[in-house]
DNA sequence: ATTATATATGAATACATGTTCATATGTTTA
DNA sequence: TAAACATATGAACATGTATTCATATATAAT
């Protein structure tokens, strides 16, 4: 394509101009949808946060109660609860309740995935 | 230092009770450093927002402008510029400059196996 | 030179989010 | 039954963040 193709082919859509209509829309067929970007973005949001990270780290390990998770992390209990709801809402930490205690541990396949090649990544940082 | 002096230091400095003092003293030992977590969450963080999962997922298929990014993305130059920046920052992409246009792509070898892990979980849900 | 274009960026705004505090719920112990 | 305990949760607050708008910068075109 020349220089004048290129340029004859600019194109307004949504306020922004186009530069390679065919790489555009040959690309924009294998977009993501929406939905799918949504959720992928929500799933790594659950491990977006420090005090989530630990807390998966720690349930990896071993199924813990809730207030020595609190220990181990040096945080509060209310804290620890609140967080632990957000990661139960998304499925990635499952609960079983003995007496008045709770126990959590880790409730999808991928979630040690993601940790180990997250951690992969730091390492060569 | 003993188990009772660890449990006993942790209950006066984070208003927790310890339910199982040798697990948890154990697992403590194993956790992640505080910098490990914030640098693990800083790296999820850049994939936990829609607008950014989908520019990695572009950028994953090829190299692609600005402008034409933001033409795939039906989104405002602005808005794909300041995400890009943020996904510099944490060199997570890369950046050639050629006349007044700037072409990005992955600077990563851990993003597409994240990606392609998240892709996994959210189809099994 | 002047104009148009591609990208970058600071400021402002609206919205999301993590923690704390107070308290509710359900369970165990005295 | 009463008190202690483990956990959950709503509200409030402080902080973080994504987008837009206006504009700056650098390059290309006329």
């Amino acid at each position: 394509m020349s220089t004048e193709e290129i340029s004859s082919s600019l194109k307004d859509c949504c306020d922004v101009t186009i530069i390679h209509d065919d790489i555009v829309s040959d690309i924009q067929k294998k977009q993501l949808s929406l939905e799918k970007g949504n959720d992928l973005a929500l799933l790594f949001q659950a491990l977006s946060d420090p005090t989530r990270v630990r807390i998966i780290y720690t349930l990896i390990q071993a199924e813990v109660c809730v207030c020595d998770l609190a220990a181990i992390l040096e945080m509060s209990q209310s804290s620890i609860s609140h967080q632990l709801r957000n990661l139960r809402a998304l499925r990635l930490v499952k609960h079983r309740k003995v007496g008045r205690m709770v126990y959590y541990s880790i409730d999808d396949e991928h979630v040690e995935s993601l940790m180990r090649i997250g951690l992969q990544h730091i390492s060569h940082m």
